[in-house]
DNA sequence: CCATCTTTGTGCACGCGTTCACAAAGACAT
DNA sequence: ATGTCTTTGTGAACGCGTGCACAAAGATGG
């Protein structure tokens, strides 16, 4: 899981648990799919598995929304896109900024996904007054003098911050008093927002490390099966060979 | 949260709890500002504090890890830095190869917070003749052809997948057939792997859908709140007026 | 050596999320 | 109308994660 929520502990809205919150894009990607494909009903067990969830799961969730199935039937796809997406606030337009208009921040503006859901980047900003006026996919950078009557003018409620680690938590800073009330930060630092304000954040270094745990753990596993058989299984990551448990400290503490 | 885990339901590896591996980088990085501003030992509460957790949570976490605090005093910064290092599997140098370097496989090979980690990008792989030898971060991008080779020859076991969504189950299929058993995969869709492989996914598409459906209930709350005080908050994103419950359904189930 | 003070490590309770399993509901055929 | 068959919707049980609250451990000072 590359995200996490900050903040916000168990907030249940109106009664949807956020777990089901977070599926509910799976499940409208999956059922857009088929929209497109012109099916008219489909079961929560195939709808599931086009989602890579349980069936009992995906019912249960859609359980939150309401009674949208017939039995003996499934579901009627473009009814529940349409269920979803109003649930998930995609019925209507949001404009979105996004800070920091570097190598993530450009490959973000670039991307196409944005405009497919209801997201609109509003504008670009960037503190470097060279990236000021460039296009970048087809909007103009502006300098984050101007942040906060970008925000007001355009009413942006969402902000991204693709900013280096050190200013995150200034540039968030500004966001929020200039009105932003939900922030997607990529940079890798906790952020600090106040009551009311709700921050995702995304980091490739996290996703990278919790996958190294567990392929750490296979290594091991491997490694404990085959005991002393073969030498190594050709060119594997495991040269230095310390075992799963080779305790040696490099610090002892005081 | 921006990923999630796909498939290994609750594998609880050698004790360490699922949540607690998420949070391990969390504190490494704050460990590691602590280490780089020469502070010797911390307090839970202030580490706590540095990663945005509860301090309880985190005594917990290490305590998973073993008793490496000391009573009335706190943790040595450098020790638990090495400690959590061995355990997420950072004493060892993991190469990685990306496939698909478009916008964002391009931003990803330009990331400096890869190689601060002990993560290296081994190579960068795309299926379009006129990307082959072009040079990205001072990589030289390779054609697709050569993928089993290339991990093979350099033992990839991680791999990061930025290709658009309708090859990526492709590419994921190729990627575990070379050897492949972690997967990062920033494609929209849902991945099919065999046992033994681990799926992480970032998804931003599904970052903001989730922040949309928050800022959708603040804005339904503050509705009900104000009731019918004030006209409209200065251009926020709310002007079709639909409220919370604006039950129009599209298509009426069959 | 003893008292005091700080901070860890954890037992325990609670709530959320997941999954099972099945009754109820509806479609469809006869 | 009745029976059968499919699939939903959900009650209930269970397990994981979280947070409280405190006893134990060790540092520190006298
Ligand atoms: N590139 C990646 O793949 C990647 C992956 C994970 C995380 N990140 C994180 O994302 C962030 C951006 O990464 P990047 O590779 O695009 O870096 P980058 O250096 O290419 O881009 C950063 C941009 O932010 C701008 N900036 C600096 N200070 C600013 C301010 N105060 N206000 C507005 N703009 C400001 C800079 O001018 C620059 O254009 C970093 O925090 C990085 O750690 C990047
Ligand atoms: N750009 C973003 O910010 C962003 C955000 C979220 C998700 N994504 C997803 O990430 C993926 C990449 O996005 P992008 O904007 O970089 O797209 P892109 O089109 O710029 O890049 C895709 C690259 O993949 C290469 N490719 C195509 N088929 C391939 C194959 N079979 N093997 C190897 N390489 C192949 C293409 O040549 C191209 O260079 C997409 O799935 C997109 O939905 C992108």
């Amino acid at each position: 899981m590359a995200t996490g929520r900050t903040h916000r502990p168990a907030t249940r809205s109106r009664g949807i648990p956020e777990a089901t919150v977070a599926r509910l894009p799976l499940y409208l990607r999956a059922l857009t799919a088929l929209s497109e494909r012109s099916v008219p009903t489909v079961s929560s067990e195939e709808l599931a598995a086009a989602a890579g969830v349980n069936s009992a799961k995906l019912r249960k969730d859609f359980s939150y929304l309401g009674s949208y199935g017939t039995r003996g039937v499934g579901y009627d796809v473009e009814y529940l896109v349409y269920q979803i997406s109003r649930e998930l606030g995609l019925t209507q337009d949001w404009p979105v900024v996004i800070v920091g208009i570097g190598n993530l921040g450009a490959a973000l503006a670039n991307y196409g996904g944005f405009a497919s859901r209801g997201f609109r980047v509003a504008a670009l900003i960037d503190a470097d007054p060279a990236m000021a006026g460039k296009q970048v996919a087809g909007i103009s950078v502006q300098h984050s003098d101007g942040l906060e009557k970008i925000i007001s003018d355009n009413g942006v409620s969402i902000g991204v911050i693709t900013t280096p680690p050190g200013v995150a938590q200034a540039v968030c800073d500004r966001l929020v008093a200039a009105g932003v009330t939900s922030i997607l930060n990529f940079a890798p630092t906790v952020l600090t927002v106040p009551d009311g304000v709700d921050v995702r954040k995304v980091d490739l270094s996290i996703e990278l490390q919790i996958l190294a745990f567990h392929e750490q753990r296979k290594a091991g596993e491997e490694a404990a099966a085959n005991e002393n058989a073969v030498p190594a299984p050709a060119g594997r990551a495991d040269s230095t060979d310390q075992g799963p448990d080779g305790d040696v400290p490099a610090v002892m503490p005081a």
